[in-house]
Formats: C-alpha cells, structure tokens, sequence
DNA sequence: AGAGGATGCGCAATAATCTTTCGTGCCTGC
DNA sequence: GCAGGCACGAAAGATTATTGCGCATCCTCT
C-alpha cells in the first residue's frame, strides 16, 4: 500500500472528496488548511496515482425505477481457474449486476444486483444466471430495507491506525 | 417512482453524472446535447428532488490499507421490529461495517465490512459483533478478489424500458 | 381558431472558480 | 554551510458557474 506516503492533509482531501466529490477546490483548500494551487495539484496527484479512482453521483434507485435489490451466492461446478474467470467475464456482461466478489468457504461468489421489479429480476436469474454453464447453484435473498450504505472507507479508522504506528 | 417525469435528457445527465461526477457543467450539457444554464437547472432539479443523492470520490480502498473485505451473515435471536431496528443502529456506528441490508430468507442481515487486516477484522467480530445482544448467528466470508464493482444503476437497462412503454 | 399562461431553451453578462506561473522558505544531504 | 529538491502561497489569465432576460413552443380554455 501507498498510503505510508500520504500526510494528514492528503488523507482529509481523500476523506472530504469521498464525502462529497463535487466540493470546489477552493471549498477543499479552506478545509483541509492550505491555498488552492497546492491542493489542487495534490488532488491531481491522488487521482494519477490511482488512489482516488473516479467520482460518481449518488443517485436513488428505487426512485429512479429500481426497486428490487438482490443478493446472489453462486457455486460453479468447477472452481478452476479459467472457469471462475469466465464466470467473473459473464458477470461484467450483465447490467443487472452491480457487485461479483469470489468469496471463501462454501460459496464461490456474491452477486449484488438491481432490477426494476421482481419478474424481470426472476427473468434474468432463469433466462441468464441459471442457464450459465458451470452454474451449480444459486440462492438469492431480497433486500427488504436497507439499513446502511456508505460508499467507500472509514477514514476515521484510518486515522487512529495512522496516529498509533507514528 | 418520479422517473417518469423525466426526459431523456434528464436520464442522460444522471448517466453521465454517476459516471463522472466531476464533470463540469460545460462537458456536461455539451453531451446531453443542451446549452449550459438550462443543464445546470436541471441538474439543480435533480439535486433537491433527491433522484442525486449526492457525489463521492471513489477511493482505492486497498491502496489505502484497507486490505480485508467481508460480507457477514448474520441472524438474530428475536425479529421483532424494536430488535432489528436496534440492530441496523448498531450498524450504523461500526464505522467498519460499509453496508447493511435486511434480507429474506434464512438470515436478517448482510454487512458489508472492510478492515486494514484479518485481525482487526477478527477482533471487531468477537469484540462487537458476535457480543451484541440478540445476535444469534454470524457466518462470515472473506472476499478473495473482486470482479466487478459498479457504482448505481445500469441505465440502460432503464432506457430500454423507457422505450418500450412509450 | 386564437389569447393567455406555463415551461424550457439559449444568449449575454457577471461572479466565481480553476489553473498556470513564479518567487520564497524549508528541509535534506553532501 | 550551501546547493538542490520540494511544497507552499500570491498573482494573473483562462475557464466555468450562475443569473437575468427575451423568445419559442406547447397546452388550455374561451
């Protein structure tokens, strides 16, 4: 990791643009305490060094006509790694799917998905997900509410880290 | 759902805005095919009617320290509403936990939670979690490498909807 | 039909911000 | 002790955001 060669100034830009990307950079200089020209070019520098990787709205799904939400644990028959690259492959195919991680223990992967409603959702675990080959089993659980969802790292954990090893 | 009180030029610019959303109005209204004022409008629209939530740098989560990643099943003891309530409080102050989401099925909740190391992991989970009242069960799995991580909702998937219906 | 109102666009002007350039101070290493 | 590198901040010019206003379009109601 690169973080070792962050000061506290380039943890609060990382911290304050998470918080809120489309701050004004003379907003993020008063903020984090220097002018805007240095903080700028630290802001460019994150960005070239992959550190902040882009910015994204929030927008509000359910609003926007996406109303189910849809965890997805999937076993493949095979777990060689060709097939679990393929499978990655398909995943990143469908729009429907949000989020694929390969997970350990019993599970191969967690999909994280959205639909519109429940039928096309049921449309694309029978039409799409079921038919992949390699697909052994999946169970799907609905989200009935969501509780929490915070983009991102908790800066004030990392922080303490960084206090506690200086 | 608002969504049907939407152009197309309005989905354009929430498209455009969840896929960079440092955009500059200029670039902006030039893509969606407006002049600059009436674009900013609209984006301001968008804002207070709350379909944009808001705007996040996307940050490089391992780079950052934050090597671990784990989804955690966890069921409850008792359902009744005041419990799983209190519950997604707690939730909701575990700055490790990212997400929360209550689920159908089998187990009440998955969290998503990231963590610099296995260890401070481990320790939140017999420290915190696995001592919280009413906290039945916790299944918890690790997250061997990510394939796909989108931000949002595919809107294409809500164009074509769009389409069809009209 | 045609008048009146509402909505939304684009132009133009101003305010704010971004971005570059440049000079200065402060460490570091020789 | 003195180059050299590094990062800051001030100033200036370029770009962008924001406001005000006039115009066109569309709908509604007479």
């Amino acid at each position: 990791m690169v973080a070792t060669r962050l000061d506290e100034i380039d943890r609060k830009i990382l911290a304050e643009l998470q918080a809120d990307g489309r701050m004004t950079n003379v907003e993020l200089a008063k903020r984090v305490g220097i002018s805007a020209p240095p903080c700028l070019r630290r802001v460019r520098t994150l960005e070239e060094s992959g550190l902040i990787r882009g910015y994204h709205a929030e927008v509000n799904a359910r609003e926007l006509g996406f109303e189910v939400q849809v965890f997805a644990m999937v076993g493949l028959e095979s777990q060689a790694e060709s097939e679990l690259s393929a499978f990655e492959e398909r995943c990143r195919d469908w729009p429907l799917v949000r989020e694929c991680h390969m997970l350990n223990g019993e599970v191969d992967f967690i999909l994280k998905c959205v639909a519109p409603d429940l039928s096309s959702f049921q449309q694309f675990l029978t039409g799409e997900l079921l038919t992949t080959p390699n697909v052994a089993s999946v169970k799907t659980s609905l989200v009935i509410r969501g509780a929490k969802d915070e983009p991102g790292v908790p800066f004030d954990v990392l922080e303490e880290r960084m206090s506690r090893t200086a």
